[in-house]
DNA sequence: CTGAAAGCGCTTACAG
DNA sequence: CTGAAAGCGCTTACAG
């Protein structure tokens, strides 16, 4: 059995056409559903489909109707168990609205972000969604948007460019962090981790500092401890902590990650987190329940905001000319086991 | 200044051919930066580019070419760390290559991996390296390789399917990790986690009877948990074990993350793993050495896997008509804090 | 060294 | 209800 289109390349709609005996035209028709097309001949063109293996070309479909069903999605690092569960959430949404997600993980790199920008581009992307490195410059975003392709930011805001964005509420989540610790008695908090390069960082520094202030208390810059935002950066701030002989009894984290490291440190000196030293973490990463101790953090439900990201890129493709939306995901405070009331006899 | 082809769609080489006064293949000629161009008339084509913006149309080059630089990426459970380490690797070799990934994430949903198989084949992918669900078909995977796209599976073997393969050494990674708890003076040693359906599971529980006959012990079928392979999965395994009375003093876990559900479980009934029982992970995701206590587990380099993985698959791509390969990534016993010599009066 | 022509696999008016 | 023709943005022999 030779039938014409098949060995080693696919068949196309022009062999199916001559051997259902109609003109492609017609297989196009049946291929989008048209009703025009008579029940019979609709049942033949299907049943050469069906012996031909068709599979349809839509990068040609695509070509010929001007269109894309991709859409980039550039992660600043997709090993981070926050953006792993955020690039589920717009996988997810993206795919249940017919697009398909071309993946990027710039590691933190402007300059791999900048190649993989202009790849997308290449490749004809509908939209783009993007956690911007710690460095992206604002600028090379902004140049993007007159390409006329929308782009939605999420999770770092990147200030002064007029784009989209999606992302926690920084201020409030940390707000609430240090509102906590403060009732719980402690009057020295140290905010470890981050560094105020980005975005995310300053924000919730800001609620930190906020909250201090509501309860008349000053904000003390030799309290914060600069590092990566990562779980070895938390063992260093810890350490650097340590190390200064601050006083702290208590410290909100940068993110869960950072807390992690900051509670292994701390082990590491005899000092068990929620009994000798209260630290609160950011984000309520998947394992943030399950660490020992459970962690006290805050949530901003990651997954979710992945979603919403996706469904804001969605509106801008199908709607262009809308309005450029900024979008801020509520905090919740998640109180598990890694913070005590303050005990007279502290440590640290 | 009203260029041809500004506007609102992008420039083309028409457009670009038009305004530097020559024919389209020499346009096309510059772009791939063919030698038999004058330099002078290079010069002037760039020229033009660079002043309407003009971005390359990927698409349109691929399907004139007939070829393809997408790959399909599908991933069983992206919010698992293991996958999402993977998935880093594989992403930065595809990218180093030119190629680019699209991505799907089944969440271990069979049907979906069957939509998303389709969804890649109409994309015009050029090869496909997946990690199969825990129920996926062997037939449903064996029957794409008809289309003679090449497929690579990663991390899960399908049994019976005559498909590429990467993986860990579950055998003998699990293997090294019972042979080291039957060295701590471990008599009943419990398998908590994962399902016999996946074929991982079963290799692991292999390795791990392989030892304990070794040793001149035999395998108790009582002993082994099933559970789902997650951290709930493990504290479920971790109560059913304490209400069989089995008598266990330590566990080998089906992988790491089960292993974090189990030591939790244990804890909130006061046994404290590294202490009171040993439990050994498998995969040595970033937060194990993080863990409180740090985890005893069995690593194989997941990253490196992905990158592996990649690299098959391209190969496969580039020179058709190879050998089908199976490529086992060494298994390694990474010893840290949550394993402890038998005690005599021991708990569970 | 450069140009004219055909074609990749589709869709879309437009006739009939 | 179906067919013939043009065209999406490229590349590739083939002439000149």
């Amino acid at each position: 059995m030779t039938a014409p289109g098949r060995g080693d390349s696919r068949a196309t709609i022009i062999d199916i056409a001559r051997l259902a005996g109609v003109s492609k035209s017609t297989v196009s028709l049946v291929l989008k559903n048209s009703p025009m097309v008579k029940d019979e001949t609709r049942a033949r063109v299907e049943a050469v489909m069906g012996e031909l293996g068709y599979v349809y070309n839509r990068a040609a479909a695509n070509l010929r109707m001007a269109r894309s069903n991709f859409v980039g999605m550039i992660i600043s690092d997709l090993m981070n168990p926050f953006f792993s569960e955020m690039a589920a959430g717009i996988e997810e949404a993206l795919y249940r609205a017919g697009y398909v997600p071309i993946l990027a993980n710039t590691n933190e790199d402007p300059q791999r972000e900048a190649q993989v920008l202009q790849s997308m581009r290449e490749q004809g992307v509908a939209g783009i969604i993007i956690s911007p490195t710690g460095l992206t410059d604002a600028d090379s975003l902004a140049e993007f948007r007159h390409s006329h392709i929308p782009v939605v930011t999420i999770a770092r805001r990147l200030n002064g460019a007029h784009l989209a964005y999606i992302g926690q509420d920084n201020v409030n989540g940390a707000f609430l962090a240090t509102q906590y610790l403060l009732e719980l008695g402690h009057k020295t908090i140290a905010f470890l981790g981050g560094t105020s390069s980005a975005a995310t960082q300053r924000e919730r520094m800001q609620g930190h500092r906020l909250a201090l202030e509501a309860a008349g208390m000053v904000f003390q810059p030799n309290l914060v401890f600069e590092t990566a935002p990562t779980r070895r950066g938390g063992r260093e701030a810890a350490q650097a902590m340590l190390a200064s002989q601050c006083g702290a009894t208590a410290a909100l984290c940068f993110n869960d990650v950072v807390a992690f490291g900051v509670i292994h440190a701390l082990s590491d000196c005899g000092i068990e987190a929620g009994r000798d030293f209260s630290v609160i973490g950011f984000d309520n990463i998947a394992e943030s329940e399950f660490h020992r101790p459970p962690l006290t953090t805050i949530t901003a439900h990651t997954r979710t905001m992945g979603e919403h990201g996706a469904h804001i890129l969605l509106s801008m493709i199908e709607h262009p000319n809308q309005p450029i939306y900024v979008l801020i995901e509520p905090a919740q405070l998640i109180i598990r086991e890694s913070c005590a009331p303050l005990q007279l006899e502290s440590t640290a």
